[in-house]
DNA sequence: AACCGGTATTTTGCATACATTATCTACACG
DNA sequence: CGTGTAGATAATGTATGCAAAATACCGGTT
C-alpha cells in the first residue's frame, strides 16, 4: 500500500504503468502512419508530438527510434524524424526478406498447430472477412496481423520480431503503392493457408504462403495511387 | 589512472562528428561482451559506464538499447541492463533464423559477384587463416564478419541488418556454448562457399551455407564449457 | 527581380536534475 | 537463529535546460 498521500495522488493522476507511455505514443504514431494520416515524408518534430501527448521530448524520441527500427520513420542526424518513404527498390527487398522469413514460419507450423490455435486463426480470418470492402485501413491492418499471429505461434521470439517488423514495413508499402482494396482478396488465401497448415501439408503450405506474398507484392508493384498530383510525385525528392 | 587518460583523450577529440560517441560506446561494449570481458548476466549500470567513457547516461542508454536490439544485452524495465544470457532454446531459434536469412544471401549472390568482391572475400578468408589457432576471440569475430561481408554485398539493406543482428547473437552464443577453437575449421568451408558463388552454382552454394551453419550450430550444441562450476550453472537463473 | 549573405528562430543533441522504483542493510520479532 | 519489515541507499525513468546545428527570414547587391 502507498505510504503517503503524495504517491496515491500521483498514481491516481497517472494510471499509466511505467514505460507504457512510450508504447502509447509508438502505437498512435504507428497507426497514424499506416492509415496515412501522417503521409510519407512528413516531418515529425519532437516537441510538437510531445505537446500532443503531454509528455517530454525524451519519450517521443524513444518512440521515434522504435518506429525507425520498424522502418516506419526515417531518422536523420541533426535533422530529426520524418515519415518513411520507401522506394520501390527497398519495397522489393523487404518483400524478399519477408517471403524468406514467412517460409520459415509456415515450415515450423505445418502440422503442429493446436485446435485452439486454429480456432484463433479462423476467428481472425472471420474478422478480416467482416470488414472486407468497408474499411481499407482496417483490412490492411488485419491482413498484417494475420501474419504476426502466425509468427507468434512458432514460439521463436526472434522470428516473431522480424516478422512484425517486415509486416509493418509491408503495411506502409501497401498503403503507399498498393491499389485501393488490393488486400481484400487475400482473405481466401489466408483461409487456404490455414487449411494446409492444419492438414500438416508442409510443402503445400509453403507454396501457398509464397504465392500469397508474391501476389501481395505484385499488387503493389504499380505507380503511386495518388494520381498525378505533382506534390505526391515530388515528395520523395524533397525529403531526401 | 587509465580512466582519466581515456576521458581526456575523448574530450580532446572535440570535433567528434555527431552521433559517433554512441557508436564508440556501442562498439566497445560489443567487443567486451563478445570477448567475454563482460560475462553473461553481468549488470551494466548506466552511470558507471558513462563515467568510464566520459559521457552522460543519455548516450549510454542509447548504446545499451542498440545492443539490446542486437541481442547482446537484456533490458528489463526498472531493472536496467545486463549482458544477455541466451538459453540453448533461444540459441537454436537464432540459428534457425540465421540459416533462413543466409540462404537468401547466397541465393541472391550466386553468380553475381564481381571480381573485386571476390577478391575482398578471399582477402578476408586469408586473414581468417592468419589468426587461426592463435587468437580465439579474433577467429570468432572474423568468422562473423565474413557473413556480414556477404550480406552487405547483396545490396539489400534490411537483409544486411538482420544478418548483422543474428551474427552478433551467434557470436555470443558461440562464445558461450562453443568449444574452444571450434570456429577455426570453418575457414575451409568459407573458401568452398566463395568458390561455389563464383562459379554461379546456386544450389551448391546454398547447400554449402546450410551445411556450414548446421556444423557451426552443432559444434555449439554442447554443455557450457565452464565445467561443473555451480556458479556457472546457476548464473542464468540468478539473472532471470 | 533573383541571388547571396547574415541574423533570428526553431530543432535537435546532450547533460543534468528530479521523481520513482528497486536493492541493500539493519533491526525487531517470532 | 531465521524471518520479515522499515529505513537508507543506489539505480532507473522522465523532464528540463543549455549548446550546437539547421532552417527560416530578411535586407543588400548585382
Amino acid at each position: 500500500m502507498p505510504t503517503n498521500i503524495n504517491s496515491l495522488a500521483l498514481t491516481a493522476r497517472r494510471p499509466d504503468p511505467q514505460g507504457s507511455r512510450v508504447h502509447t505514443i509508438h502505437d498512435a504514431l504507428r497507426r497514424a502512419i499506416l492509415e496515412q494520416a501522417l503521409r510519407p515524408g512528413m516531418k515529425l518534430p519532437e516537441d510538437t508530438i510531445g505537446e500532443q501527448f503531454g509528455v517530454s521530448r525524451t519519450l517521443v524520441r524513444e518512440a521515434l527510434k522504435r518506429l525507425a527500427v520498424e522502418g516506419l520513420v526515417e531518422l536523420k542526424p541533426n535533422k530529426g524524424a520524418s515519415v518513411a518513404y520507401p522506394t520501390l527498390d527497398e519495397a522489393r527487398d523487404v518483400f524478399e526478406v519477408r517471403r524468406t522469413l514467412e517460409r520459415l514460419v509456415v515450415q515450423s507450423l505445418a502440422g503442429r498447430l493446436s485446435a485452439a490455435q486454429i480456432a484463433i486463426l479462423e476467428a481472425h480470418i472471420q474478422s478480416e472477412d467482416d470488414v472486407r470492402g468497408r474499411d481499407g485501413a482496417a483490412s490492411i491492418r488485419l491482413a498484417g496481423e494475420f501474419h504476426t499471429l502466425l509468427s507468434g505461434m512458432t514460439g521463436n521470439i526472434l522470428l516473431d520480431r522480424y516478422v512484425h517488423e517486415v509486416s509493418s514495413r509491408c503495411s506502409l508499402i501497401l498503403a503507399l503503392y498498393g491499389r485501393p482494396h488490393s488486400s481484400e482478396c487475400a482473405v481466401n488465401e489466408h483461409r487456404q493457408l490455414v487449411d494446409a497448415l492444419r492438414q500438416g501439408d508442409r510443402d503445400k503450405a509453403i507454396a501457398l504462403m509464397d504465392q500469397h506474398l508474391e501476389d501481395v507484392a505484385a499488387r503493389a508493384a504499380l505507380a503511386p495511387r495518388g494520381s498525378g498530383d505533382i506534390r505526391d510525385l515530388l515528395a520523395p525528392y524533397t525529403t531526401r
